[in-house]
DNA sequence: CTTGTTGTTCAATACTTGTTAAAGTACTGA
DNA sequence: TCAGTACTTTAACAAGTATTGAACAACAAG
């Protein structure tokens, strides 16, 4: 992905750390980390302890920055943790 | 620095996200890190193009999270960027 | 003593966001 | 077709936050 200007790349950088910087959205991240296959809505929702309501919300955002990606087989969504987006971000701080 | 629980220090990581999470902050952040030397606090104001009670208001959420540290020489201020605090949360996420 | 610099605090406003409950969609199996 | 599962969307509200301008404190220089 590239960026019109500097700024805006450092607007996408915020957009990536404002979304991990809710508690409950960083949960779901390090859940996602913590296993090695994708999750299904439901299955994220248990282990986060929240509704479904609530985890539609705080995906949305996820996906929006690009750390999440969604897919649909059937009626279940199934989502994918972009570790290169997550890496790249933070790797920004490590030189 | 310890923490009682895992969540505690979840919490912790989440706050620091949540500051840079701020394109502003983000600025002063990136400035700080472009530099060798620390800066005072209207070399921060004049190079992210904001007034000092605005800045006042940001170092004073960056300081809150560890980001930065402050001292006093005479009447003007000075922030420190806390690198390895910065490298300690984004290297939770590249293993 | 007065003026200017540097930072801090306060109050007010406008905007954003996390959370909940309820209603809606879509697919599955009996 | 009916009930159940699995999300999705909307509306609404409380709480939090970014920004501004004004007032204030502390110090230095003229």
């Amino acid at each position: 992905m590239t960026y019109r200007s500097r700024s805006a790349a450092a607007e996408h950088r915020a957009s990536v750390f404002k979304a991990l910087g809710e508690p409950t959205r960083l949960r779901i991240v390090d859940y996602l980390r913590s296993r090695t296959r994708d999750a299904t809505g439901t299955e994220i929702a248990a282990h986060v302890g929240i509704s479904l309501a609530l985890l539609c919300h705080h995906t949305d955002e996820l996906v929006a920055c690009g750390l999440l990606t969604k897919r649909k087989e059937g009626q279940t969504s199934i989502w994918h943790l972009n570790g290169d987006r997550l890496a790249a971000t933070m790797g920004h701080f490590v030189d």
